[in-house]
DNA sequence: GTCAATTCACATGAAAGAGACCACGGTCTAGTG
DNA sequence: CTAGACCGTGGTCTCTTTCATGTGAATTGACGA
């Protein structure tokens, strides 16, 4: 584009009409002032809550629910509420959220504890310190004086399924050690069945109380829609059916709200890039294809380099011929471009749990068969939409060097 | 033909090592008064 | 005398390797009909 044309492109996009009037209403970290059809769930954390409010411990709570069914948004505003009339009545509350998913910052129990003291405004090395130092820092900063602390842990089972659930039973322990003070925590988990295979100690003690968020309905995603989308958008923008037929893809896949105001959200992107004055139905399948295409792209862009040697060798597998391949095929082909590319190769169990991460992350479908008499291996399929392979292709060769 | 034993090619688990990063305390060194 | 440089020790954390054990059905071979 000549620099001229550069200049007149910028005019031209000031001068159109924007679709938005406040975009990050549809993004995830927007927190509403009211969610719809959650009163139920709102009102039986506000009671376990309450006692907070006159220093006693509320009791431990669990809550369960897939992904976008608002258990978050429901927790934080809960407690929001909670530490706002806290203030106002001089109660010493304090509330402490954490994603143990989020940005490395709680996925392991040092870090966990290590964050929680930094919350109480204690200065902590990322690395170097003996855990149970740590401990004994965080017992010291919050054992000042009498106070009631809430722990809010997200996302709860990816902490103890990338440490063991030693974390938990040591949390619900910490009360016994403080005098003054007292801890209530309130697990939000994604896995339904995650309880179940915890220490029967931790899961008595942790889960008091316990809350399943049921996933919304097609009806009910509308409405949350709609509400959302009044103050996202300008009037009449949307075109009639394009809140219905987002509701239906949301609601097909499990109910999860957070995927249909992205797909909202990406649906008026486009459209507005596009120069277009309203949001017709067929944004939505570009959206879709749109998030799904970014989110591979991305999660390969950020692995590292032996995996994206696997995934490679996966990749031109797959090409050469049409049946499908197991991990001996692959880890032959995978050792040819480690040698191509002077990458030191992995041996083949480290290969096979790379494997099995992809077939967790979605970029290809793992099967574990029975050959029979020719042993038991992993059935591979790349899970790649065809649309993107070659640009997937053209980011590896560039990453690896071949 | 039937049925249990065998066998393959990995899967899956557990433990431990390597190497990066870091804190802390002790010792050494050079600069200062 | 003191601040700062420089170890050595001990800690966490991630990625790997090593060693050990598990696994499910095709195949095999003995057995009886």
């Amino acid at each position: 584009m000549s620099e001229k044309g550069l200049n007149n492109f910028f005019e031209e996009y000031l001068k159109k009409e924007p679709l938005f009037i406040n975009k990050s209403v549809l993004q995830s970290a927007y927190t509403p002032d009211e969610i719809p059809h959650r009163d139920d769930q709102i009102k039986q954390i506000a009671n376990i809550l309450a006692p907070a409010l006159r220093v006693e411990r509320p009791s431990n709570i669990f809550i369960y629910g897939k992904t976008g069914t608002g258990k978050t948004v429901c927790v934080r505003h809960t407690t929001k509420k909670l530490e706002q009339v806290a203030k106002q009545n001089n109660v010493n509350l304090k509330i402490v959220y954490l994603n143990c998913k989020l940005s490395k910052v709680a996925d392991t129990e040092y870090r966990l504890i290590a964050q929680l003291a930094r919350e109480f405004g204690k200065e902590i090395p990322s690395t170097g310190l003996p855990t149970s130092e740590v401990y004994s820092i965080f017992y010291k900063a919050i054992d000042t004086e009498k106070n009631v602390i809430l722990i809010i842990l997200d996302e709860i089972d990816q902490l103890v399924s990338r440490t063991s659930d030693e974390i938990l039973y040591n949390l619900t322990r910490i009360n016994s050690e403080l005098k003054n003070s007292q801890i209530a925590i309130i697990g939000i988990s994604n896995d339904l069945v995650f309880a179940d295979n915890l220490d029967p100690r931790v899961k008595s003690s942790l889960s008091e109380e316990e809350l399943v968020f049921p996933p919304y309905n097609a009806l009910q995603i509308q409405d949350i829609l709609k509400k959302r989308s009044s103050k996202a958008f300008k009037e009449g923008v949307l075109e009639t059916g394009v809140i219905e037929k987002c509701a239906a893809y949301a609601a097909k896949d499990h109910g999860d709200a957070r995927r249909a105001l992205e797909l909202l959200r990406v649906a008026g992107e486009l459209a507005e890039r596009s120069g277009e004055t309203n949001i017709e139905v067929n944004y939505l399948d570009m959206a879709e294809e749109k998030i799904e295409k970014d989110r591979v792209i991305d999660t390969i862009k950020t692995q590292p380099h032996q995996f994206k040697a696997t995934l490679y060798a996966a990749l031109t597998l797959d090409k050469g011929k049409k049946s499908t391949l197991f991990t001996g095929d692959l880890y032959e082909v995978y050792k040819e471009i480690c040698a191509k590319t002077g990458l030191r190769s992995l041996t083949q169990r480290r290969v096979s749990d790379i494997i099995a991460e992809f077939d967790m992350l979605g970029l290809i479908n793992a099967k574990v068969i029975s050959k029979g008499r020719y042993g038991r291996t992993r059935e591979i399929n790349m899970a790649i939409p065809q649309s993107i392979e070659p640009k997937i292709k053209e980011i590896l060769v560039k990453d690896l060097g071949l």
